[in-house]
DNA sequence: ATCCAGAGAG
DNA sequence: CTCTCTGGAT
């Protein structure tokens, strides 16, 4: 009779999907068991095991129905045909390890009782399931959250130098390098940072070329530069004082939604939650909150989450240590939930979906755009481009069609659907002097397709022969044959070179009648 | 909402 | 190279 493993949710991306792996060998002892199942899968033994190759606190290991903590942990005696689950650290549920299209039995609903100190193990008979929902921790089931969460945090917080100070300035500081780079990499410019601009004062004063020079290997210069312009506005308008209220110090440049509650709760313990990437997808997998989350609606309700979470005693700690959890276990990729210290809380862990959340964003549907375009061209086979478009305050740059096309050199271009003979004209008209336009003969030129980003763009020129070139206000006159004289875009190289087929075909054609 | 800048993954 | 991610700005 082979021994069995239960692999859980959380564990089955090692194992293949597997939800059971059986072992023929007739092992002794777990610890026999255990070396052949992560001979199986050698994945798994990271997750559930130390480097000291001892079992990860929130592990826990059932032989049946017993719990191997009391029963001689690795060395428990294994019998032939045993049943050994792996249950990660999950109380207050029901054996919950159904969700939507995810119909698997449910085995085990295990409740931590603390007072006792031992686990109660619950037989479920049927399949339990959950609907994807969002979670909202209240009362004591929050305190106790919060109380986890913090408990971790300050067992293993890591020493790191903007931890040893309040000065604002400082955490202020290592916000802006920390938004961009490793800790590692942060911690040797940060320690010669603050060595050199020991407070707000010697960062404004000092020669910008100096600022970039410690900055220099942490990219993102933009970033110092708009921190010494914040430093130069701390200075003049608050006196040195760094700002210790939200308006004031949202207005400094460079310091924005996640910055200014980051710096006030660590530096002046302000009750505001932070939210960045790091804190939303723990979020989304506490409370299984579907969906792309930096969707306006869906962060402002991950603000609020933040904030109902946030632990009013300590609101430095508690975000560092969200922020922290989401850097060090609730990690994008597979997450470590077997040994979070909040998985008990998480719906995603207990769903065992935690992995595959939050959601990616959906590909932008790509848009059609039907354009036509004119290119005149007169007797000695000049054209006329337009000018790049100026700033369009009034009108969306996406709609608006020399953008749509590149902010360079273009032909006159106008959105058709329908006929665009009949369109091209009607705008032509506004162009162009009247007199002349009635005249204009528009030859179709082969269409062109082309792909930016997520629009996909049809172009139909028009080759529009003339004895002399309109005058259009603006334009340029160039050889259609080197419109590359002006800065133009792919785009407009192609509708040249599909005009000047278009006519070279043509004569072609006269040509060969000619011939006969 | 959308764009931008820059880094990093593939 | 392209695609994706992030926080700020608008």
């Amino acid at each position: 009779m082979p021994v069995t493993f239960h692999i859980p949710g959380t564990l089955r991306e090692f194992t293949d999907g597997r939800n059971t792996i059986e072992i023929e060998q007739s092992p002794a002892t777990l610890a026999d068991a255990l070396s052949a199942l992560w001979k199986l899968y050698p994945r798994v033994r990271d997750r559930m095991a130390t480097e000291q190759g001892q079992i990860r606190e929130h592990v826990n290991l059932f032989i049946g129905d017993e719990n191997v903590r009391y029963t001689g942990g690795l060395a428990s005696p294994i019998a032939a045909g045993s049943e050994i689950w792996i249950i990660p650290a999950i109380s207050g549920g029901w054996g919950v390890t159904s969700g939507p299209g995810r119909e698997r039995p449910a085995k085990f609903g295990i409740v931590d009782s603390r007072e006792k100190e031992s686990l109660f193990v619950f037989r479920l008979t049927g399949t339990v399931v959950r609907e994807f929902r969002r979670t909202m921790l209240k009362g004591h089931e929050l305190a106790e959250f919060r109380e986890q969460l913090l408990d971790w945090f300050r067992q293993f917080r890591r020493d790191l130098p903007w931890r040893r100070t309040k000065d604002p300035y400082r955490i202020w500081l290592s916000e802006i390098m920390l938004q961009q780079t490793r800790v590692a990499v942060v911690i040797p410019y940060y320690e010669r940072f603050v060595e050199r601009f020991p407070n707000v004062q010697s960062l404004a004063t000092a020669p910008e070329n100096e600022v970039l020079r410690l900055w220099s290997g942490l990219g993102y210069y933009g970033r110092a530069r708009n921190l010494q312009k914040a430093a130069q506005q701390v200075v003049v308008r608050h006196g040195g004082n760094f700002p210790a209220n939200l308006e004031e110090l949202l207005a400094l440049p460079g310091i924005g939604n996640y910055t200014a509650p980051a710096v006030l709760s660590i530096a002046f313990g302000e009750k505001l939650a932070v939210l960045d990437g790091n804190v939303a997808r723990v979020l989304a997998r506490i409370g299984t909150i579907g969906g792309y989350l930096r969707e306006s609606q869906r962060w402002q309700g991950l603000q609020e989450m933040a904030n109902s979470l946030l632990d009013p005693e300590s609101p430095g700690d508690w975000n560092q240590a969200m922020m922290e959890l989401g850097a060090t276990r609730c990690t994008p990729k597979s997450p470590q939930c077997l040994i979070c210290p909040v998985a008990q809380f998480c719906e995603g862990c207990k769903l065992g979906i935690a992995g595959s959340l939050p959601e990616k964003r959906k590909k932008h549907a790509t848009v059609e755009i039907h354009l036509a375009a004119a290119v005149f061209a007169d007797e000695n086979g000049w054209t006329l481009l337009l000018p790049p478009p100026e700033d369009q305050n009034n009108e969306s740059l996406a709609d608006y069609v020399p953008a749509t096309v590149s902010r360079l050199w273009h032909f006159p271009t106008v959105p058709v659907s329908g006929d665009s003979v009949a369109k091209l004209r009607s705008v032509l008209g506004e162009l162009v002097a009247k007199k002349q336009n009635g005249n204009l003969r528009l030859f179709a030129a082969g269409k062109i397709r082309h792909t930016v980003t997520y629009r996909a763009i049809t172009v139909q020129p028009y080759r529009i022969n003339t004895k002399k070139l309109p005058r259009i206000k603006g334009a340029e006159r160039v050889p259609l044959q080197e419109v590359t004289v002006l800065p133009v875009s792919n785009l407009t190289r192609k509708i040249a070179r599909a005009a000047l087929e278009a006519v070279s075909s043509v004569s072609q054609k006269r040509r060969e009648l000619s011939f006969r």
